[in-house]
DNA sequence: TAAAGCATGTAAGAGGTTACATGATTGG
DNA sequence: CCAATCATGTAACCTCTTACATGCTTTA
């Protein structure tokens, strides 16, 4: 998941390790520590799916290769196990990946998060009508889960019509 | 965290280790594995927090202790680090606080949100206006990021609201 | 000139997961 | 009778964090 995060970011141009925590924190729903992101970034070099560079100072830049390019890709499908953070990472490198192949993961989400609120929806309304009913804060928390879900759908039908515009207008 | 979670679901009655799995689960946000769980359950046992009865069957029904309550509550605000499953399992177990002291958790959570709010607004206008402007996917993710955080908000505002009346009603 | 932020790195450990192992009970 | 679910447990491993260590550079 890391190293999908830094190859990603590899990607838009050569960054350094202290300006990699900072996008990545950019991004909104990770807040990586050094003590991951330092070890990763040796690791990738090892691997040869980075290249270190030596930028101004201390600096050390890095650079994806080739090969580094090609894990990329492997790693966005990989990402869509039905983690949250997982579709983040792949939604933020979803440029990265060749057009025709972007709406299906979009679609694959939208799968996932419709089982969710399922699920959220079956014991929402299972709770509130059942037998040992929970108290205010459970059923309150059972609640938003189906809100929020509902809203991440929406939200996802909007990303969705636009990549299906973006795809017609091509 | 995990001993949070058993001691709270423990307080609502005996049950095993299943059983426990399935009822945190059903809480929505934590599909927590065997492998971690029963350990824990043992590690408990032996501190003295929960006792083992002998239930149907194999099965081993837990039921918590006087000093397993008292580690709840401290843990009850230990949760409140700003994550969001740390608040989420305060939630669930927040009708076992005393009640004068649950308004504070849900303001304290208020202030949180209110500050990442603040943060997404800002990256997401800095972004849509600066120089190198991401692409529409990670705009997407950051507009995400400031209205999923609104809506958060606008539910806690609900909540707070009825905890309010509960304790004007008292 | 002191504090805050920049910049890189290591060691130890927390806190989980997956895979494995075993076996009883229930339902189609 | 076979599959699914119930039920408990262990061992190996993985990912990431915290705390520590170092030293430079910018700013109030």
């Amino acid at each position: 998941m890391l190293d999908f995060a830094i190859l990603g970011l590899l990607r838009d141009g050569p960054r350094h390790g202290y300006e990699l925590k900072r996008a990545l924190g950019d991004l909104g729903f990770w807040q990586v520590s050094f003590g991951s992101l330092y070890p990763a970034l040796r690791r990738l070099e090892k691997q040869g799916q980075i290249e270190a560079t030596k930028g101004e100072g201390r600096r050390k830049a890095y650079r994806i290769s080739g090969s580094g390019r090609e894990r990329m890709v492997d790693l966005l499908a990989e990402a869509g196990d039905g983690s949250d953070r997982g579709f983040q990472l792949q939604l933020a490198f979803l440029g990265y990946l060749d057009p025709p192949r972007r709406l299906g993961v979009l679609e694959d989400r939208r799968t996932a998060l419709r089982e969710r609120l399922q699920g959220a929806r079956e014991s929402f309304l299972g709770a509130r009508s059942g037998a040992r009913r929970p108290d205010r804060y459970r059923l309150a928390l059972m609640e938003r889960r189906v809100r929020s879900t509902e809203a991440d759908i929406a939200w996802l039908d909007e990303l969705i019509a636009g990549e299906r515009g973006a795809a017609a207008g091509a």
